[in-house]
DNA sequence: CAAAGATTTTGCAGGCAACGCAATCTTACG
DNA sequence: CGTAAGATTGCGTTGCCTGCAAAATCTTTG
């Protein structure tokens, strides 16, 4: 019950064990990087806690990262591309609605902060994740955008926003679709913020 | 003098060897991976070609990624915090000059495209170097912004930027600063872009 | 319910990246 | 020239990750 959480509904017997050594290797994976750090976490210690063996572990992650981190492969849940197929608003909005819309989305973004804020050696796998991801993303926009460019455009925006969201430290009640839009906004005003005086720079410096 | 191109003005000879085998390391990783692909590429064979011992690779690089980006961990040229400090305009447009304002950026940018181009492999290694630097960006940013907030929605409003730039296939003859800024005015032009209506998404999907 | 069929798990063997250490060679400097 | 500082190298080790083929497990069908 607590490792099947999320490993519900599966049509045999064999998807539902699937889901749940999946879940299993993610959980171990997770708790042992948060406790040791990443470097220090081998592959084996993950494979002994969940159970498997570490030739097991690759059929489910193809990396350690991936693991800790629990990302599949899809870094978006199932709902999304319908999510997105169906917002309203701004195409900008509704990228943010199919990204942070999820109810898993705000669990899940907790513990990846968690992870990467005591383990920074993650934030640069961070970034490489979502850069994968972006391709991805810019497919989707770009079904309901005027132009491919113009999708690339937007799927920048949201995702340097995301990627602030990450870094950030305040917990907020909002849900996340409104926060992440929120810190797109922070973004696009802060154009044109002047700079300090060079003199001040001189005293700092 | 095909491998010296720009290891001057060292101080000793000491200086001078070692600008140049650095540069001949990542000249043979560069070649290499963009003939063979990265993957394919063994850091023996790098070695190799640059005559160096695999030892002495790492004591220049810390991973392949690096050597064949040609990254030496400081992303950024030398003369870049003092153009940050001297720049004048908005604080975005100086986080620009800073980035893209060396006269070496433009050539490495160049260099870089091409080789993500062919090896699409190494778009998330970018990813993540990008993110690896924007800490230190940060740091920098805040010293002539008005709160580090400020300082770190700017580094990601350039960041995001920078990153288009490096997908988008087009060749300018623009400056390279004028160029991210005018990306940087295109990303926040995209904010209120509408979406195309559902009807239209339902008859592509 | 048993045997054939489909998948998943596992062990084994190996390639390659990356680091630590200690010996050797090269440059700098008095 | 000789000594100190620093760079290069070889050797050995650990750990990530993959391919392959045998063993174990689930599914289906007669």
């Amino acid at each position: 019950m607590t490792i099947l959480e999320n490993a519900e509904a599966g049509d045999g017997l064999r998807e539902r064990k699937k889901a749940q050594t999946r879940r299993a290797i993610h959980e171990a994976a997770y708790r042992l990087v948060d406790e040791q750090g990443f470097e220090s976490t081998t592959i084996d210690q993950i494979c002994h806690q969940a159970d498997v063996s570490s030739r097991t572990f690759f059929n489910y992650y193809p990396s350690k990262n991936a693991a800790a981190l629990g990302l599949s492969g899809e870094s978006l849940d199932d709902g999304a591309a319908t999510r997105f197929r169906s917002a309203s608003g701004s195409l900008v909005d509704a990228l943010c609605d199919m990204i942070a819309g999820g109810d898993q989305f705000a669990a899940r973004h907790l513990r990846l902060k968690r992870l990467v804020k005591r383990n920074p050696e993650l934030m640069p796998t961070l970034g490489s994740l979502m850069t994968a991801a972006r391709g991805r993303l810019i497919d989707l926009a770009a079904e309901r955008a005027a132009s491919r460019d113009e999708a690339e455009l937007a799927v920048s925006l949201v995702l340097a926003a995301l990627a602030l969201t990450v870094h950030s430290t305040t917990e907020s009640d909002l849900p996340s679709a409104v926060r992440l839009r929120s810190s797109v906004d922070a973004i696009v005003a802060v154009r044109n913020a002047p700079l300090r005086s060079a003199e001040l720079v001189e005293t700092v410096a």
